[in-house]
DNA sequence: TGCTATTCCTACAACATTGATATGAATTAT
DNA sequence: ATAATTCATATCAATGTTGTAGGAATAGCA
């Protein structure tokens, strides 16, 4: 699946963010641009929208940045990429505009509703936290994204 | 997620074509176009990837049309999907332009390439057939889809 | 043979989305 | 004051999506 670079460079600056400010500081974007090597002024744009969300909190002036408006543990994904992407999550289609008969809607409903459904579980229960924490480790012995679906 | 009407509609043709050709007569785009309320002339262009896939063989000249070139419960939607979509199944990013360091490289792998694996693996193991046979049902007491993942 | 129906193929166009760049106002620490 | 920073909007080039259009090639049929 082919995913944007706002949802992509979103989801760096926020693990920068998590992984930079854990003194209580702020992070700035002109750092966050820097590090993960993207533009500053196309990530200004991503982080209003994620302070717009309430995943951050932003500083204004000299020494200002951005903050993580709480604890990664209660930041999930599923929230983030809704507030980048409003289709990356989206239901497949509009039932209100559907006109091919019934053929069409069990398509849609046996498939794309079935994907979705294991997308939004997922990222509802995968938190920045995780993101971070776990994605350090070699995946080769991890148990704990073990679902069911 | 939102899904291409190019994936939607390839996916309505060959469910159409398996119902509606069981006699073994072939099924032409017109028919299919009128009774899925779309357009021929896109659909054509859509039967051309599905032909060039493998999926269908299309008979030229009057009373022709098309067939599956093999049984629905050999064609996986997996197949079907990369024959319509280059980016719908493909891994998110390619390796050779990251310049973004390990950050970058992590999330990838951890969230991305997680979320790939699930639906590769779910639509490799559903056949058209399935699309067909088991969507009619009423979805509250399948089991056959509860994969482990 | 000629007519009709159909696939097959290519070109093009209108529109939306993506991925930025540019400019500057507002705010804050020093 | 000055510099640094967020906040906000406008613009733009490139690309992708969703078709339309036209016609060549082929096959059945009278």
């Amino acid at each position: 699946m082919k995913i944007s670079t706002r949802v992509e460079y979103g989801l760096l600056a926020l693990t920068d963010i998590a992984v930079h400010s854990e003194d209580g500081g702020t992070v700035s974007s002109a750092e966050i641009a820097d590090r993960q090597g993207i533009s500053q002024k196309y990530l200004e744009q991503i982080m209003l929208a994620l302070r717009q969300g309430g995943f951050v909190k932003g500083q204004k002036g000299s020494r200002g940045g951005y903050q993580l408006a709480r604890p990664a543990e209660k930041i999930f994904l599923s929230q983030v990429l809704n507030a980048l992407d409003n289709s990356i999550l989206a239901d497949s289609f509009d039932p209100d505009d559907e006109q091919g008969g019934e053929m069409r809607e069990q398509v849609n409903n046996c498939l794309w509703d079935k994907l979705n459904g294991y997308m939004r579980r997922f990222t509802e229960q995968m938190s920045l936290a995780d993101l971070i924490n776990e994605c350090k480790k070699d995946s080769s012995e991890r148990k704990s994204y073990m679902y069911y679906i």
